[in-house]
RNA sequence: GCCCGGAUAGCUCAGUCGGUAGAGCAGUGGAUUGAAAAUCCUCGUGUCGGCGGUUCGAUUCCGUCUCCGGGCA
């Protein structure tokens, strides 16, 4: 697990090797076909010679899931572990990742229609009347979305119309004693960032300028040509292309894209930080540091049983005194 | 050289009929259960360009200087 732009892949095509693993991507804009440089994509040569899992497994039409993936993940490392290899799951896409420690409750899939009309009825009564319904019927799910998050809001409340149940009732299937999920004993936790903020921004900057000179543009061009796809879907929504498809737009200009792109981008970074600072058992690997691959290896040789009782210091990354770094992991 | 318009938060700017100022963006911390690279919440003291004058009090009015636009020579 790491914020984008930390190095994540290359850490993980050594570990593959090492361990005789099988890669399962862990990232809700990987699964999407045709959008390879701008989600920093591993090229084909590398995904012929380190094969991963849930990658271009999409049209960027169609839109991926929470749950998909859950299944999806599941199947694959029971799969994998069957065959007597290690799973190793990388990515950024850390609700994913959560889905795996937490598990999915079983509420109703995603339901077009209703989430239309909700839409609908969300511009027209606005969102206070939406969230009165809701606390009417789910005060406990009210209490947890806020009136603002449009989207939380909807979601809740179509649930309940598709099941007649609350949200929150779903919800108190898992996290608790009666998880539905939780990873198998044995699972290591790996963070991998910079100590530094400022490293990590100069490392996004960089990364998405080479992904303009390796043509990004052209990408999100052909995106665009084709017609069916729109602003609004989860994959053009990706950092990036979502900046891209306004430029061409003629939305924003060239410089404005490229400020837009990478402050979302460190937008991500930082969500990504959050619930890395908070993931139980978490080993914190510096990935400016030494040898992270052995840094790694000593980790998981430990053999850390998962999910543990947390044992590094969250890291903390503010501040810009060098070397700040507090706590350090044992494994 | 002269005339006009600017100079206020990291950036773009609003405002103070004279009582030391506030938005958006950026940044920060957080939330996160079928859209998650999504969606949302929290956090704003800065010689109000410099110097001088008027005033109980100037970022606000006056003078002057500097810099940046535009115009006239």
């Amino acid at each position: 697990m790491g914020p984008t732009a930390s190095g994540k892949t290359d850490l993980a095509m050594e570990l593959r090797e090492r361990l005789d693993g099988e890669l399962i991507s862990v990232d809700s804009a990987l699964v999407y076909r045709d959008m390879d440089i701008g989600t920093a994509k591993p090229d084909a040569a590398t995904l012929r010679r380190a094969p991963h899992h849930l990658i271009d497994i999409r049209d960027p039409a169609e839109p991926y899931s929470a749950a998909e993936f859950a299944n999806d993940a599941k199947d694959l490392t029971e799969r994998i572990r069957g065959a007597g290899r290690v799973p190793i799951l990388v990515g950024g896409t850390m609700l994913y990742f959560n889905v795996l420690r937490q598990g999915m409750a079983a509420m109703p899939q995603a339901d077009v229609a209703v989430r239309a009309e909700l839409e609908q009825r969300f511009s027209t009564e606005g969102g206070e009347a939406l969230y009165r319904e809701l606390a009417a019927v789910d005060p406990v799910a009210a209490a947890r979305v806020h009136p603002n998050n449009r989207q939380r809001l909807i979601r809740a409340l179509e649930v309940y119309l598709v099941s007649g149940q609350p949200i929150s009732a779903f919800w108190a299937q898992t996290g608790g004693d009666g998880s539905s999920g939780g990873l198998p004993e044995g699972t290591v936790s790996l963070a991998l960032a910079p100590p530094q903020r400022r490293v990590l921004h100069e490392r996004i900057e960089r990364r998405f300028m080479m992904m303009l000179e390796r043509g990004l543009l052209d990408e999100v061009r052909r995106l665009y040509a084709r017609g069916d796809l729109s602003a609004d879907l989860p994959s053009i929504r990706a950092v990036g292309y979502r900046q891209a498809w306004e430029y061409l737009n003629g939305e924003t200009h060239y410089n404005g894209m490229i400020e837009r792109a990478l402050a979302a981008t460190r937008q991500l970074a930082k969500r990504q930080l959050t619930w890395l600072r908070k993931w139980p058992g978490a080993h914190w690997l510096d990935s400016q540091g030494g040898d992270t691959v052995a840094d790694a290896l000593k980790i998981i040789d430990g053999g850390t049983t998962f999910p543990g009782i947390p044992e590094s210091t969250p890291h903390d990354m503010k501040g810009t005194a060098p070397g700040d770094r507090s706590g350090g992991e044992q494994a």
